[in-house]
DNA sequence: CAACGTCATGGGAGCGATCCCACGAGGTAT
DNA sequence: ATACCTCGTGGGATCGCTCCCATGACGTTG
């Protein structure tokens, strides 16, 4: 409660503040009986040095912003978001840093947003987002804030350092693979149109197409918002068409949970009736259905790497480009359909039927 | 970047530190011309005070922390908990405070944690959790930290301020609701152990089958986890009795998922075969099957509550007891198989066919 | 034994804000 | 005209740390 300062931790052990701060930091020449006497009063104490008047000299708060696109909903309700953030959690805690999650800026102006920045409550930032509109990156370079980004716009290339995947080849992959089971009305259904991977997906689901020589059809492309809602809406939209798809490649895997309901509310079956691929391998939708087919992102991974990028930044002052491209693979389950057709003891996780080496490299 | 400090802003508005100062913090007593010119320069050169040396004198953060049960994917997972964080940013931003979420605090241990609160980065905290064996509380306490909980332990009751809901009356309602539609084998999946609610949600369903005079079967009582995961293998058990459940109360939403997916396995509906009611009302989860029967907790409202009896204490010092109960209701949709039984223009929201007002109040 | 390092320790300066108080200008009441 | 208040402004002290430098004890070397 009393909250001690450094001074009086001196005092009752007899030394001076000097020498109280030397045991704080770990640093060499203290007597090693001084040290521990020193210790032992801070531990008894509880005393822990009071964050700010550190910070005020050091100028480092040994703080990582995490931010994630504006949406909380989005961003709760995605767990891919969480697992990028353990990621980035594991590097800090390794390294003595202490991630913290901004929450709110969809009740916040531009203005304090940038204040907080500018106030330096944190040495670093990784920003997740591929939303092409969203000004955080431009912010954070306007506030001389260091920062990593998870996710990136080609077009738009302002950020020295990225971690992402290849969601072209990704999207590519997928539909390759639903090609090579036979289907030739390939329904897709995108994300967002404000987020860049939606593009890139659907530049892969397109090349997957044009290479196999089959047509593109308008009618066959869903314009989805990452929602099962949307999911719901565009498949009965495709169950409806006089010459229906059967197969689906959906953006991510939580659209899938309503084509799935969609499906089913019309006595049709998955994968007999409209096999399917997702995208992003969550956990949770591997309970609901058919297991999902999907793309796996390297969650875990990108965020580590993210993390890394930024703690060598802020330490080692690397400030060179780093873009950083990880690789996705085809998680073959039962919604596609492939093990029905295939042989039962087929290695899951291997080469999918298609093209040799679904592990896109950088 | 170069990181301009007030005296900076001051010499170049041609004025003084407090001056600047005064500007800064909306204090009187500066010539309109004086403030205008002050905040020009402010703004043109994009300053903003460093918190640090702000918090220094002023003690004060305006960081609100906001802890969460420790495992990130339980917590991101679950979107109650984003429904509850946004009530707490709302309120937050109302008043000018930024919270901030901690994540990685599996990845950390004890002492760093406790440094961490001590080191006094936030003016105060919203701590989440209904789990017994959480330090969270303890730690909070012991490092003078000012906290209101989300949710409580009524056995081991040291949080001077939280707010809940009533745990055994909204289960209770739920398992009476059944009951009201002719069920008399009524299953009940259970949470974690450790999680309080679990223990009061169980008692509320005994409650209601002894007021029933319907016999309390351990074989209908599973022990779930809160994960789809464990809702269907407690499904397939169920199911699997000689006599099994005509019906069944999950502790909450998620664990639906899993039971919804054995019962469609086993060629069998919701909810002709299976009535089902959930408990916490998630957005997600009406995509998916029949539209889910269930008990709906304010989520946003405990955020916004708890918010605000936190920086109350802050601002005005309230230190009082403050335990707020709030309302749950009992959302009747498609699951539970009410719509079947009864005229379908019936009013959703209002009273159930049992007891009289389902909004039970504190 | 003098000169010189090395180690353990203490004290002063300074980080960048806020806050208190002093001070002068100008207005109002006596 | 004097006393007194209010308002606008500036400068010093201060918050609790870390860092730099001075100092003294001790050991090693020529």
């Amino acid at each position: 409660m009393s909250q001690l300062t450094i001074e009086d931790i001196a005092r009752i052990a007899g030394v001076s503040r000097s020498t109280v701060s030397r045991v704080l930091n770990g640093q060499p020449n203290v007597r090693p009986s001084v040290r521990d006497r020193v210790q032992e009063v801070i531990n008894s104490y509880g005393y822990a040095p009071q964050a700010a008047a550190r910070q005020l000299v050091m100028r480092k708060t040994r703080l990582i912003g995490l931010i994630l696109p504006d949406n909380a909903h989005h961003l709760f309700g995605n767990p891919i978001f969480a697992e990028i953030a353990r990621g980035v959690s594991q590097v800090c805690a390794q390294r003595g840093y202490t991630p913290m999650l901004f929450i709110g800026r969809q009740d916040m102006d531009e203005a304090t947003f940038f204040s907080l920045l500018r106030g330096r409550h944190f040495d670093g930032v990784v920003l997740i987002s591929s939303d092409r509109q969203d000004r955080s990156a431009a912010m954070l370079r306007e506030a001389g804030m260091p920062y990593v980004r998870v996710g990136h716009d080609p077009e738009d290339d302002q950020d020295l350092q990225y971690v992402d995947v290849d969601n072209v080849a990704a999207a590519r992959v997928a539909v390759e693979h639903l090609i090579a089971l036979g289907h030739r009305r390939i329904a897709m259904l995108k994300g967002l149109a404000k987020d860049v991977c939606t593009h890139a997906r659907l530049e892969g689901y397109r090349q997957a197409l044009a290479a196999a020589g089959l047509p593109f059809d308008e009618a066959l492309v869903g314009d989805g918002d990452w929602t099962p809602a949307s999911g719901y809406a565009w498949t009965r939209r495709f169950l409806d068409l006089p010459e229906p798809p059967t197969a689906l490649f959906s953006s991510n895997d939580m659209m899938v949970a309503g084509v799935v309901r969609a499906v089913q509310e019309r006595g049709l079956k998955v994968p007999d009736d409209l096999a399917i691929v997702g995208f992003d391998d969550l956990l949770q939708t591997t309970m609901i259905f058919p297991e999902l087919t999907t793309i796996r992102q390297p969650c875990v991974e990108m965020g580590t790497r993210a993390a890394e990028l930024l703690l060598d930044q802020l330490e080692h002052n690397r400030r060179e480009r780093a873009q950083i491209i990880l690789p996705t693979s085809l998680i073959i389950r039962e919604s596609c359909g492939y093990r029905r057709r295939v042989a039962a003891s087929v290695e899951v996780k291997a080469a999918a039927p298609t093209a040799g080496d679904l592990q896109q490299p950088s």
